[in-house]
DNA sequence: TATTATAGAACAAACGATTGTGCATTTATG
DNA sequence: CATAAATGCACAATCGTTTGTTCTATAATA
């Protein structure tokens, strides 16, 4: 198949017996600078509409060095959480005419150092990423070569990057919380991927939230490994395995807690009757579970618009970006999952 | 912030005192063929690793007419079933070194027209589209500028574009049949966006059950305007208000099974016990809906990968792509969201 | 020894755009 | 009327690659 035809700067002069630098002249605005008349102006114009000239982004990234293009790198994309900031993000950037090359990494820092490549290579003009975590070298590395970053949802401590998120720390704490306000004093969490700042963050909201409570840490509730589905799964039948099965589980995310509910359910244990559960991330079905799941809700939509204002700073401004740290609250969303328990029914 | 030093075919070139061609040559793997001796060969091997050198794609792409990305435009990606089919598409284009340019049409069709503009200019090599499929000239005529193009989903009527998809008359079909073998006489229907093909075939599938099972097609049970969760709302407040509210309601994707939900929870109506509903597109959640929902599946990761490969058949190949029109087959998951309703019980 | 092959690499054009500068005309100025 | 200024545009370099062609030694051949 050889590539048709394309009208191009050149095209048109040819056309129009004119040269090519007044034709671009006049397609960017620039007649009156360059004192080119309107006579001709018009005239280009006019056949540029005619022969739906559009022009070629390659070409002028090449020459311009900007693609109006950035790249988006985040670790599940079928999660829906990310979908969403994705969502947002691709809206803010088609709006001002940008372009977003996605890039799933499926929580393997291979695959976000290759994608980061790709990126790179295609000098995309600024990167929006949620690292897995586990390195920030290459992270490190972009930002010195001066590229654009910002950092969402997990950042890489001690990174600088400019970075915005949620206050995990303190939306463990009060989920944890009101757990334990509940009567359950010995609630368990189901962790995600273990050298993630988001995970951290939420594994010491819990603790925390058990020392505020006098209740000391018992390692064999805390469990897990990764934010997928199969680790709540796993967890879940492993926590209700215990000899001493603890009445409150904390699923560190939406798709461990729809792991946790597949075992309970295997299980046969209700919920909140048997087993109490509460999730981060509020989803369209939480409300309409069989028992309505009690959430902590991000702002994502105000992460993802916030993440894309400060790129997009960063790009337009062609500054380093000051080492943001942006963390927005979150909110508790009380359902049905959590059974309160009375002062006499407690161990 | 200025673009700092990135290694170039030129810089390796001048560092080394060899001529451009011969750098760009031997980092082809073309040595051999341009006898280039084996000492230059390992020198120039050896300082572009050392300089960590990378090509630029987008000097490349304005040489080559080739970019290695390709777009992808869907209605939105917030739908867990455009998230997963974007999931599947990007790894198999990551895999084989391709980037992928996303964008959300919002079921807009402006906005389908302004994606596809963004995505030729930026030359992308192939294009994968969930269309809209109000209009279909701006895709043919993408189409006639040798683009290739694939189309997922949704089809346009008469296009000749390849298309990849699933049967969605008979699995129309068979869901509301189902729905009539359990008794439910009346079922009503809430479509989504009407000028779509998916829409069209999941109604014709319904009115088709209905014809088969000798039953009258009431217009008062065939509701809705788009594939949201608001119109599964709406549709489902509007149909429980009827005089003769039906038993049982055919959501026709996820979404709107949602709305539905959330209306029947607002109405106090019990699932199954009151109204019985089966959705098009299985979920991870929904199994643990408070009833676990009745669902039609469709093979998300083959259609994804399907289409993937028919678009790079289509770029590798530089041929017109035959118009394949390939309908994978549905699966109907039964679970507890349709009631049984006995014959002396039926009106 | 003169001539031809061959090896090894350089030259230069091209992809499509942007932009600083130069070159004719025409009009204004002294 | 001679010179200066303004007008209207063309030239050419450049961005980083790829690739067809040319060039220069050296080795092989007659």
């Amino acid at each position: 198949m050889k590539k048709q035809y394309d009208t191009t700067l050149d095209s048109i002069a040819k056309q129009l017996n004119i040269s090519i630098s007044t034709v671009s002249r006049v397609l960017n605005g620039k007649s009156e600078k360059y004192r080119i008349s309107s006579k001709t102006t018009a005239l280009i114009l006019e056949t540029a509409r005619r022969l739906n000239y559009a022009p070629n982004q390659i070409a002028r990234g090449l020459r311009l060095k900007r693609t109006n293009t950035i790249g988006l790198i985040i670790p599940d994309i079928t999660n829906p959480f990310f979908a969403n900031i994705a969502s947002f993000i691709e809206k803010s950037a088609r709006d001002i005419g940008y372009a977003v090359i996605v890039s799933d990494s499926e929580e393997k820092t291979g695959i976000e150092k290759s994608s980061l490549q790709v990126l790179t290579s295609r000098k995309i003009d600024g990167i929006i990423i949620s690292p897995v975590g586990e390195e920030s070298g290459h992270l490190l590395a972009a930002g010195e070569r001066n590229i654009p970053i910002v950092m969402i949802d997990r950042y890489c401590r001690g990174s600088k990057l400019p970075f915005v998120g949620i206050d995990n720390y303190k939306g463990a704490f009060e989920a944890v919380n009101y757990l334990i306000q509940n009567g359950h004093t010995r609630p368990a969490i189901i962790q995600g991927m273990k050298n993630t700042s988001v995970n951290q963050d939420r594994v010491n909201g819990y603790i925390e939230a058990l020392k505020v409570n006098n209740i000391p840490v018992d390692k064999s509730l805390i469990i897990g490994e990764n934010f997928g589905e199969e680790n709540g799964y796993v967890g879940t039948r492993i926590l209700m395995n215990l000899a001493n099965r603890p009445s409150a589980i904390f699923a560190t995310n939406n798709l461990i807690s729809l792991g946790a509910l597949r075992a309970l359910y295997e299980e046969k244990l209700k919920v909140p009757e048997d087993v109490s559960i509460i999730s981060f991330d509020d989803q369209p079905y939480s409300a309409f579970l069989a028992s309505p799941m009690t959430t902590v809700e991000q702002p994502i939509r105000e992460i993802a618009l916030i993440a894309f204002k400060l790129l997009l700073d960063s790009i337009e401004s062609n500054k380093i970006t000051v080492p943001y740290n942006i963390l927005l609250p979150t909110k508790l969303i009380i359902r049905n999952s959590v059974k309160k328990i009375e002062i006499n029914d407690r161990k």
